[in-house]
DNA sequence: CGTGAAGTTGAGTATGCTCAACGGTGGTGG
DNA sequence: CCACCACCGTTGAGCATACTCAACTTCACG
């Protein structure tokens, strides 16, 4: 019997092997090393890694770091699902992503995290203590590069996050969400159909600039319409992809 | 006399020396460089950059590149002032950025533009072929370190853009507009006040993710409460800084 | 001066928010 | 084991912020 009941985390311990993660050369093992950062590492790079990373898990809520603290560490999602956000003083809250295995976060410019990040899942990462993970990409000018095209491509997604809540209408939110969702599962290689919403209303509420109340009513309008079908388990199915795709674009 | 009006653009060709752009070693005279990749290169480096860069000069209105476009080259903002954009397919626009001098664009994960780019006023840019400039970043990793501090300085800036574009009023959204105008003004060794403005407001609403007329009716309702002053030239004098700084968190 | 673009202001409206109630569910403790 | 409680999601009613449509002014430029 596990240490914790699987299905109170909608079974997402399926996409890595955390315990892989505790023996000699995690990784070898990893999973999700196609995916990120140690993607295209040869055997020396991937020991120097081995070297020097630790495993970290959370269960939903569990911080893992805040705003303004000192960036010690970078991590990698290996499994579950990790939320990023950044907060007013009265608490108004803009989540600025969500995460999954695969993802890296951390990259701080000024030495102090510009957001804070909190596991939505049981949740699995590979943590990095930044000081040593500089020495290696000194050493191996391929990772850096790899890193430059990672923070390129949250550059790319960032943008079309600002096109979406600056000028998309709720109903368009919600469908490219769930598209956007969709895409990352099949580029995990899991299946585009149905996909896994496992974050509150509250949350995809503060993702997409909206309230509860409101991300719920659309749901529902798009289930009324047929576009949707809400799953148990937080899962939904997307009917009508291509009638999705359209809202999405606004035509 | 020169060739062109100087008033037109508002002076902002004083920011950099555009006609030694065209001479043999155009980086070493370059007004800009502590501000952007160049910084800190060697002489080696610099006369290699020399060799690959090219200068480019824009009108108001002129388009740089177009969002799809393959993306043969990167860019340097070195004079005046660049739009980068989104739209979507019924006309919607999402302003993603404004360049200023020093200011960097072109990055793309794909080979292709994510996004369309426009001069603002009159402009001038250094141009890399971007085969060339990744020949020299594998060359001089400190060059490459630098370009992945800026595309992480990026990240940081464009997340502040989501909290904006997705929980503030229209109100802190143009206090906190013209702040991040003035801050930027600064890191550039100009003055922090008055505050050049030298966009349209229906570009700063497609920034803000607000229409014209509200940009303008918040701007007018800034004035009365008397928060800014507008002045000639599209200058924003900020007469209470205390109190846009409280507008823009919220409090 | 005349013209066209940009900016401002007004009136009315709509989208999404606020406040509130209610139902379901899972975890907790008696 | 069951009752309770807190949290999450849903729905409704009313409202407010920012949008739309429109007129008018200002300004830059020819």
């Amino acid at each position: 019997m596990p240490a914790f009941d699987i299905k109170r985390f909608g079974g997402n311990l399926r996409e890595a092997t955390p315990r892989n993660l505790e023996t000699r050369s995690p990784c070898q093992a990893c999973t999700v090393r196609h995916l990120t950062l140690c993607a295209a590492l040869g055997e020396a790079e991937l020991s120097a890694m081995s070297a020097i990373v630790s495993s970290v898990e959370l269960t939903p809520g569990d911080p893992l770091f805040d705003e303004g603290e000192p960036a010690g560490y970078l991590f990698n999602v290996t499994a579950g699902a990790v939320k990023i956000y950044k907060l007013l003083p009265d608490g108004r809250r803009q989540m600025t992503g969500f995460l999954f295995p695969g993802d890296f976060l951390g990259l701080a410019n000024d030495r102090t995290y510009a957001y804070s990040a909190e596991a939505v899942t049981y949740t699995t990462l590979c943590r990095f203590p930044r000081p040593k993970l500089e020495n290696l990409l000194e050493m191996y000018p391929k990772m850096e590069r790899r890193l430059l095209g990672m923070a390129s491509h949250e550059l790319a997604v960032a943008q079309e996050q600002m096109l979406l809540l600056g000028r998309k209408t709720a109903r368009e939110k919600i469908a490219s969400f769930l598209l956007m969702l969709s895409d990352r599962a099949v580029q995990r290689g899991q299946a585009e159909n149905p996909v896994a919403v496992p974050m509150s209303r509250n949350d995809i509420g503060d993702f997409l600039g909206l309230t509860t109340e409101t991300v719920s009513r659309t749901f529902t309008q798009l289930k009324q319409s047929g576009a949707i079908v809400l799953l148990q388990g937080g899962k939904i199915d997307l009917s009508d992809r291509p009638g999705l795709e359209h809202i999405a674009e606004g035509d």
